[in-house]
DNA sequence: CATGAATGAGTGTTCATTCAT
DNA sequence: TATGAATGAACACTCATTCAT
């Protein structure tokens, strides 16, 4: 037996099988919903007991967060690909509402949910960070392009993400209720909107080019 | 005896405890949703037996429906309201989103009772049917503005609509989350980036004025 | 149909139920004690549902505390019906011990359950209460023993109490390991220990009877 | 290799082990009861895994009456102990009730779960083998006491141990449910009693001082 | 011997729904 | 129609015990 000795070490394994739990999670979950989903099903598709779930979560809860948190954490990288390949800030916010648009349709019953699990008007903090990791893509964008120039330095920057997922979403359900969804006209407008709103060039009175990157994180944590 | 008699019919009976049902339910569903609410608290709240509830709905889920259309009607109407005191159609459309960011905040445990109801991809037909009605009051102001020149004839309706309510009820879901939520700033952007997008004078060629009322409508069926 | 209708009253019949669960859970619980009963079982004993025993008790802690206010009720009556024959403090405390050391022996595993409620040193003010009721039989029967004479006055009374109801209750226990138990030893041990301690006879200096019945029951309260 | 080879033999290390499982066993046990107790709690606290405890004992059972065994031995030996000190027998027994008297305050989880250990009338030899070696104190000493002449040979060995014991643990119990627990009255009274009832001195025809230690060993084995 | 991941039977409790009165 | 007692399926979670490594 040489150095790289094939067999997992005892970590891997468990990382193994949490993963295993994970995906069975996503699959049922998302086929069920959070109430129709039992811990016995994730149990039963990856063919472990069910006691065995709770080796490795303690609560259905714990189970569920878990498997939002890498949700989230999946498309936020999705997000920062699909924006990496753009330079001009309007084509990344193109490429950006694409990426989230897509996902919208795909995914919409971990969105549905991570909605659901912020619990009447308690906040729920682990929630709200997830979106705004998530968000953070946006976030990023739309500053790099105010301090670029692109955009105008008089946009504020959580009413622009707010127009601009909640547009998103919003398409995304009305597209999914359809028997052939046309995403293109929705990104259009969007994009079109966005040009129209928050252009530099169409500015009057185009501010000088501050750095407001620093500035727009900081207002992330606060306000979302 | 009169014809004033002051005694109700069966029929006003009926309505009048079915009434008291669906304001009880409002009431506990918007308190402990969906699954916290029980259909015993409902009959508790109006002083009745549990069995009484089912002579009048026969399943939970019935009565949720109920509720659920009652409450769209009521927001329809509530809609059409700030809409009514309105003449400009950008007086309406800022008119209409003060109303729906008002009510996505008031309302919220309701419109996600709404978009949970859908049960994933499966289309239900009553819940777009109660959806539909209230965007309906969008999509008139919208075309009337098409109509009457104020809007762009080339921008087209369901985006637009899409564009509105998306933006609006996840600036409800943020604003939700502050300790200090001002609407303002939400109105105001939504207001701009429509003017700028949709405004007939933003046009290098306007279109003439034909009517749009009627396709509209015939739309609204087909893409909600 | 006369006016002595033998239909039951709701309210009877509801009391009835009560009873008949008390009852087989009584039965259940003595034989496989407090974790070994399941609540399943008292509901197949009387052949109604699972779900019947929790319309009457909301948990089963609730359903045995019930069950355990029955039982010191029960044998607070059958010690005063022993005592009531007696018409000396002597002869009301050996029929008392009597009662006693027999109920030890056939019901030794509700006063082990009565005992395990007590939840380490946490005060359970029901059981208290209960187990208060009941030795306030030997409490009263001590005090009036003082204020005829009988008994020496300056016997204190929860001390006494301890002896006597502590002593039956371990000779109970030993008693039932024993292939043929024989409990007048025991009774005539007491009885005679009782005599010699606290018999106003035995005294150099007898105290002039005063009333020391009120007094007793204040401190009754206080000390158990 | 010397003789003094501080090398521990296996059995010494298995006995170690041994002792620091029992160790442990005693706080977890002590604290949450026979039920809440886990024996993942008790692998944990000597920071063992869960299975290493079944190589020691092969149930939760086997080890809680392991640990019950050291306990019942434990307390002979202080009772022994308490004993050994005093030369008459009535400062014997004080002595020894002072100790059974604290024993029942600070231990009663363990009296107790040796109580609930003996299921219902079947006969634990284990549980029953453990409390003669304990209270084979008292009986030493009150066999010794009739053999010296210092109390009443009449005296029935068992009725007087029960009643020793008794007195003591509900008189435990009672001090336990107090705010100033005062041990005091409760001794002064217990070896009255004994001192009335069982002294020499107060029986009218004094029997001859016969040996009964040997009588009582075997009557304990009997009626205990 | 030690480990600790895996097991799975076991149980208190909930609640939508029914139906005899 | 109204009642409300009865139903019983459903389910998250626990933990003593096992056994492959």
């Amino acid at each position: 037996m040489g150095l790289d000795d094939p067999r997992p070490t005892r970590r891997q394994r468990v990382e193994e099988k949490e993963r295993a739990i994970l995906s069975a999670a996503r699959r049922i979950f998302e086929e069920k919903g959070y109430e129709g989903a039992r811990v016995a099903d994730v149990a039963t598709a990856i063919g472990v007991a069910e006691g065995t779930i709770y080796t490795y979560f303690p609560t259905k809860d714990a189970l569920v967060r878990a498997m939002l948190e890498r949700f989230w954490e999946g498309i936020t990288e999705e997000a920062r690909a699909a924006v990496a390949g753009q330079a001009d800030t309007f084509a990344r916010l193109e490429a950006l509402a694409k990426s989230h648009l897509a996902l919208c349709i795909r995914n919409w019953p971990f969105l549905e949910m991570t909605l659901r699990i912020v619990p009447g008007r308690s906040q729920d903090a682990q929630t709200r960070s997830l979106m705004r990791g998530y968000v953070a893509v946006f976030d990023e964008t739309f500053a790099s392009g105010q301090d670029k120039g692109e955009l105008a330095a008089s946009g504020e920057l959580w009413v622009a993400r707010d127009q601009f997922y909640g547009a998103l979403e919003y398409s995304g359900r009305t597209l999914m209720l359809r028997s052939n969804p046309d995403p293109a006209p929705v990104i259009k407008a969007l994009t079109d909107s966005f040009r129209a709103s928050y252009s530099a060039a169409n500015q009057s009175n185009p501010l000088e080019a501050v750095s407001y990157t620093h500035l727009r994180a900081h207002e992330t944590e606060a306000d979302l």
